[in-house]
RNA sequence: GUCCCCAUCGUCUAGCUGGCCCAGGACAACGGCCUUUCACGCCGUCGACAGGGGUUCAAAUCCCCUUGGGGACGCCA
C-alpha cells in the first residue's frame, strides 16, 4: 500500500510553527515510505480565508522544502463533490434535513449548559423526514447507544460514548459543507491513508469516523501529534511568541535547522539531537512520537541553527547570507564574502548575525567603525609604535598569506621579547575596530595587503 | 459545567513488554581546558521520576485516587 499523507491548512493566517511541524511530519512520513504528500487548502470559510495567506503558506512550504506530489486541492472549488456525499448520507439514512434555526439550537444548548449537561442538539428533526428547504441544514444521525473508538497511532485507543456525540451539521444553510464533512469527503477522494494532525482535532475525529462509516469507506490511519506550547507552558498563540514560518526565515534561520528542531520537539530517535533532512527521512517512520505537549525553546532552536550553519559549505552559506547584508556591503564580491563568511561561521547563530559580523571585513578602510571606547584603550603611546613597525613589516612582505602574516606578527613579538598581548589588541583594533573576532593572521590574509595597510594607516592617523 | 488527553532535570527528551536507573543524552546556567581576543571544540558541576495509595521479592516503568496542565464541546477550521 502506498502511503498518502496530506497537510490541510486553512488560509486564515500565515503558516505558523505548529502547522509547520505537522506539515513536516506528514511530508517526512510520505518521503520515508516513498509515498505521496498532498496539500489541501481548506478555504470553505469565505469570511476568513484570504488568498494572500494561501500564497504565504505555499511560500513557507517552499522555503522549508516541503514539496508536494500533486497540485493543491482547494475545497472552495469542490462543492458538487461535497453535496453529492451529503445526498448519499441522507439517502442511506445516515443523515437528515433539519429545519431548526440557529437560535433554537442555541437555546437548546443554553438549557443543557444550565442543567450541567453537555450542550448538544436534541435531535428533534431526526425522524421528521424533512426535505431540503430554504434555511435548513443536513445533520448527521449520530448513534444513540454504544461508543466510538479512535485507534490513534500516537495516542492509543480513545473511546467516546455515543451520548457525547450529537447530530452535527454536515451541510450548512448557505449550501456549503461543514469542516468535518469536507475533510472526510476529501480524505476519501484524495486517497489519504494517513491523517497526521494536531491533537486539538482528536474530538473531531470521532465525528469524522461516523461520517467515514456513513459513507461506507474504510478509515485511514490516524495520528494526533501533541501541540506546541510557549516557553511559559501556555498555548502558543500570537501573543505567546507563535511566530510564523516567514518570520524565522527573516530571522536568518536555515530551513533544515527549523525542521530539525521542530521534529525533535515531540519525537526522538535515541539520543540523537542533530539530523540532516535526509537523516530525518530515513529515521522518521511515524513511531516514537511523544504523547505530551512540548514547549518551544528559542535558545535550543538557535543552537541547532548554529550547528547547521557550521555544516553548510562556506560558498553556500555566503549565498544565503547575502540577502541579509547591509546596503553598504551588499555588493561585495563572491570570493570576499565567502572568505569572510568562513571566518565568522563558528561565531554566528543565524544568518542575520553572520551578515552583521561579516560587515567590518567587507567595508572599505575609511568606513570601518570603531567600537566605542576601544580606541582609547588600545591605541596608546605604548602600542602605537608597535603598530607602526608592524605596518612596515607587513608592507615589505611579498605575499601576505595567512602563514606570512602569522610569521610576521610572531616574529616581531619574539624578536622584541614582547608578549603577544602587547600588540594583539591594538592590531585587532586597527584592522577590525573591535576586540573580538577570528584569528588576526586569517583576517589579514582575507583582507589582503592593501586593505590591511590602509586600515593600519587609518588607525595610526587617529588623534590620541 | 461535561467529555477527552497528558504528567522524568528550568526546557527538549532516553527509559515505559517492571530489575542493567540512588535515572542517561541535549539546550540553558556555572566552572575548567584550549587560545593573541571573541567564538567553536573538549572536560566537569548543578539539576527530574508531581503527590498519595496499591500490585510485586522488585516500579520512573502496571492499577487507582488527588493535584496540575492541555484540548474539545459552532450552520469556525
Amino acid at each position: 500500500m502506498t502511503v498518502v499523507t496530506r497537510f490541510a491548512p486553512s488560509p486564515t493566517g500565515h503558516l505558523h510553527i505548529g502547522g509547520a511541524r505537522t506539515a513536516i511530519f506528514c511530508w517526512l512520513l510520505a518521503r520515508h515510505f516513498g509515498g505521496k504528500f498532498l496539500l489541501r487548502i481548506e478555504d470553505t470559510d469565505r469570511e476568513r480565508s484570504k488568498e494572500e495567506y494561501t500564497a504565504s503558506i505555499l511560500a513557507s512550504m517552499n522555503w522549508l522544502g516541503l514539496d508536494t506530489d500533486e497540485a493543491p486541492v482547494y475545497q472552495s472549488k469542490r462543492m458538487p463533490l461535497y453535496r453529492a456525499a451529503v445526498d448519499k448520507l441522507v439517502a442511506n439514512g445516515h443523515a437528515y434535513w433539519c429545519s431548526c434555526t440557529a437560535e433554537e439550537v442555541e437555546a437548546m444548548r443554553e438549557k443543557a449548559r444550565a442543567e450541567g449537561r453537555k450542550p448538544k442538539y436534541d435531535g428533534r428533526c431526526r425522524e421528521k423526514h424533512l426535505t431540503e428547504a430554504p434555511g435548513s441544514v443536513v445533520r448527521l444521525k449520530a448513534p444513540l447507544a454504544g461508543s466510538v473508538t479512535l485507534r490513534d497511532v500516537v495516542k492509543g485507543d480513545i473511546t467516546v460514548e455515543a451520548d457525547e456525540l450529537d447530530d452535527m451539521v454536515l451541510w450548512r444553510s448557505d449550501h456549503t459543507p461543514t469542516y468535518n464533512m469536507a475533510v472526510v469527503v476529501d480524505d476519501v477522494d484524495m486517497g489519504v491513508t494517513h491523517v497526521i494532525r494536531g491533537d486539538d482535532h482528536v474530538s473531531n475525529t470521532h465525528k469524522q469516523i461516523l461520517i467515514f462509516q456513513g459513507l461506507g469507506h474504510p478509515l485511514p490511519v490516524f495520528g494526533h501529534v501533541p501541540m506546541i506550547l510557549g516557553p511559559d507552558k501556555q498555548k502558543l498563540s500570537k501573543r505567546h511568541g507563535a511566530k510564523a514560518a516567514v518570520e524565522y526565515e527573516q530571522d536568518g534561520l536555515l530551513p533544515a535547522a527549523l525542521i530539525n528542531y521542530l521534529v525533535r520537539l515531540g519525537w526522538s530517535h535515541g539520543d540523537q539531537e542533530l539530523f540532516t533532512v535526509k537523516e530525518l527521512i530515513g529515521a522518521f517512520d511515524g513511531g516514537s512520537m511523544n504523547r505530551a505537549a512540548a514547549s518551544f525553546d528559542p535558545e535550543k532552536l538557535l543552537w541547532v541553527n548554529a550547528h547547521h550553519m557550521r555544516e553548510t559549505p562556506a560558498a553556500e552559506l555566503a549565498e544565503l547570507t547575502r540577502r541579509f547584508l547591509a546596503d553598504d556591503v551588499k555588493d561585495a564580491a563572491d570570493d570576499r564574502l565567502c572568505a569572510a563568511v568562513s571566518l565568522y561561521r563558528p561565531r554566528a547563530a543565524t544568518l542575520v548575525d553572520l551578515a552583521r559580523e561579516v560587515r567590518p571585513l567587507l567595508l572599505p578602510a575609511a568606513k570601518l567603525e570603531y567600537a566605542p571606547g576601544l580606541k582609547e584603550k588600545s591605541l596608546t603611546n605604548d602600542t602605537r609604535p608597535h603598530l607602526a613597525t608592524l605596518r612596515d613589516a607587513f608592507a615589505v612582505c611579498p605575499d601576505l598569506t595567512r602563514d606570512a602574516a602569522h610569521d610576521c606578527l610572531h616574529g616581531y613579538v619574539e624578536k622584541n621579547g614582547l608578549k603577544f598581548k602587547a600588540v594583539g589588541p591594538v592590531l585587532r583594533f586597527a584592522i577590525l575596530g573591535s576586540s573580538g573576532g577570528p584569528d588576526l593572521a586569517e583576517v589579514i590574509a582575507m583582507l589582503g595587503k592593501d586593505e590591511t595597510l590602509a586600515r593600519i594607516d587609518r588607525a595610526l592617523a587617529q588623534p590620541l
